[in-house]
DNA sequence: CCCAATTTGTTCGTATGTATA
DNA sequence: TTATACATACGAACAAATTGG
């Protein structure tokens, strides 16, 4: 293995350690350089890596920073519906439900957990425009949010994986997000005012963080009409 | 501007222009360096970001090539349907419609060229395992695509994508979708076998070429009942 | 099968530029 | 202004992969 993957792999060992904080100032480049007993140019490339995969954060004249959530940024990279005349505003979000339940079997098939896991499931009305647009249901593995309460994530002050990282170290490093177009059903129609029956975009996504372990597996049913759901695809990696 | 940056430019407009065509070896790094007078460093930088967006590919041994289209994996990176067991599998395509036509108003704004403007309508079908699965609306500015015909559009061996490079000197480089619930319409509904008003998910998406100008404008309708639309997403960036 | 030539990959170190506090 | 940090540019040396003889 290259030396400058050795040393980004103990730099992403810190980081998932905790001992690395996400937010926190790294040493100074030729200070990593000296405590790794590697030359700048190779401290460089592994510190590269890590900005390419956004999971350091670099600035000129400052120095090297561990990513965090809460950017708009951010926000819109994983929730990214918008008008559909492209207008683009931050989602207003209202908890409707927060219970501490068990996985059942076909949610244990698409989490990649075992059934029975005790969970956190929560559910969402999201708003734009003063509009409800989508509902949410998460379901949490209620071992790795240990003192999640419905009044800790009522009253977060961020995102919600803002929330996941500040208050339980987990940081989302990627998500997979599975579409397809469903019916709305009693329940989320009778939640966003919209009749039963009618078209809704329906998108499973699974949040993993490090090593692929998945932490958040969410549902998300959205109307429509007025909303579009919009991406970038580049070419391959 | 950095001299790196002057020279990914340089780069660029080598391969935009055609001069250096995709496929093709570009002289070794070291001859390149001396042709733009710089140091080997340096132009391993300009090719280095050139390769994180996959313009070129370097092999270690062999050289440095500008990328092409035509890889599976290309495929599955712009076609990501795949069945709701995570089975996935090229494609199979029909075509069922060719003419020219000229833009309508709605089209030409989604598209982001101007109305009445000469466009090639192609209309596909598209199956997995045998069964119908999605229906393919594509626009192509005719201007871009001089000598396109019938005949050549069914009888490519590659890719559509690939045609698009190999015939007309087009390289796709990225592509914007905007997705929606829809009912199935009748034209749809017959040409997949469905019951007209069940629900679709429709895919709008604009490829670009270099400088963001739109090359292809393609509405996909796809029947999820037994097949979804699947993405990766990763940090923002 | 091995060798030699070629090409990119990795590592080193130094010097200078630019942004920030 | 000064100090510190990252950014850019240079170039040398060796490693690893590939190709052709």
């Amino acid at each position: 293995m290259p030396l400058y993957r050795a040393v980004k792999r103990r730099l992403l060992q810190a980081i998932e350690s905790g001992s690395l904080a996400p937010g926190s100032t790294l040493p100074s480049e030729r200070e990593l350089a000296t405590m790794f007993g590697v030359s700048i140019g190779t401290l460089r490339q592994a510190v590269g890596e890590l900005v390419a995969e956004h999971i350091l954060v670099r600035r000129q004249g400052r120095g090297t920073f561990v990513a965090r959530h809460g950017s708009e940024r951010f926000l819109f990279q994983f929730f990214h519906v918008e008008r559909a005349d492209g207008l683009r505003e931050a989602p207003e979000l209202e908890l409707l439900g927060f219970e501490r339940t068990r996985l059942d079997e076909a949610d244990a098939e698409a989490f990649g957990l075992k059934p029975g896991e005790p969970v956190i499931a929560i559910e969402n009305r999201l708003r734009l425009q003063g509009r409800p647009v989508a509902h949410d249901r998460l379901l949490l593995p209620a071992a790795l949010y240990k003192g999640m309460t419905e009044a800790r994530f009522r009253s977060r002050p961020a995102t919600i994986y803002r929330l996941y990282q500040d208050e339980h170290g987990i940081t989302v490093v990627r998500a997979h997000e599975r579409a397809r177009a469903v019916t709305a059903d009693r329940h989320v129609a009778r939640i966003l005012g919209v009749a039963p029956g009618i078209p809704m975009l329906q998108v499973r996504r699974t949040a993993v963080t490090f090593g692929d372990r998945p932490v958040e597996y969410r549902v998300s049913t959205i109307h429509t009409a007025q909303h579009e759901y919009v991406q970038t695809l580049s070419r391959p990696r």
